[in-house]
DNA sequence: TGAAAGTATGTCAAATTTGACATACTATAC
DNA sequence: GTATAGTATGTCAAATTTGACATACTTTCA
């Protein structure tokens, strides 16, 4: 991993490699994390693009404002599955999903 | 959702549109319950084109033989966080989850 | 047959994720 | 400026998800 996508990752709260390096996981464990921020951004465009606010967006999957921020933030303690619910309940089709998760 | 989805679906132990049919839940429900059980499936297929037992994988990702199992059986009580993990431990590349996700 | 490897299913305490709340910060408009 | 809408961040009890275990079922093969 290089070290200024090191430092984006570290910023957002996540601590990277520290005790599964010695497995193969660090691997993984970035694309994941990875992925996940891939989401959080797309998250953001397309509530953005809808123009709706995130007070809006908790709303529409019951969640609340500051769940959204950390969502969108790429924040540590927000799951794949809330981002995906959320990213559906925007409309976003498979399709689209699919294409946010191969980059 | 045709019926013989649906009872796929319940047979698999899920709750399908029981509270969240007045409002359009039900659509991404479905939607989101249909992606995972897409990974389910796609899980299932790789770890035996790699020709390796539950409980290996099971080692690989720091889980147990019986988690794997629910998450190839579609269960209720996995998440969409650990089927991902587990296909990437699995060396399925963000390429070929995309294409898992979109159908 | 039958033993051994693989898989399914139920349960549960521990761990993680959750919505909600308070509150601080940041625009944007007047 | 200062109100107002929007967003960020920390905290926490409740809810969900977790690995682990026990145990039953199934497949494979000698």
């Amino acid at each position: 991993m290089k070290k200024s996508k090191q430092k984006k990752l570290e910023s957002s709260g996540w601590k990277v490699g520290t005790t599964s390096d010695f497995l193969n996981l660090s691997q993984e464990e970035a694309a994941y994390i990875e992925l996940k921020l891939s989401l959080s951004e797309s998250l953001k465009s397309h509530r953005q693009g809808k123009k709706i606010s995130q007070v809006e967006l908790a709303k529409l999957i019951q969640s609340s404002q500051s769940r959204i921020a950390k969502m969108e933030a790429g924040d540590p303690s927000v799951s794949v599955d809330l981002l995906i619910k959320s990213l559906l309940a925007l409309g976003v089709s498979r399709r689209d999903l699919a294409k946010v998760i191969s980059h």
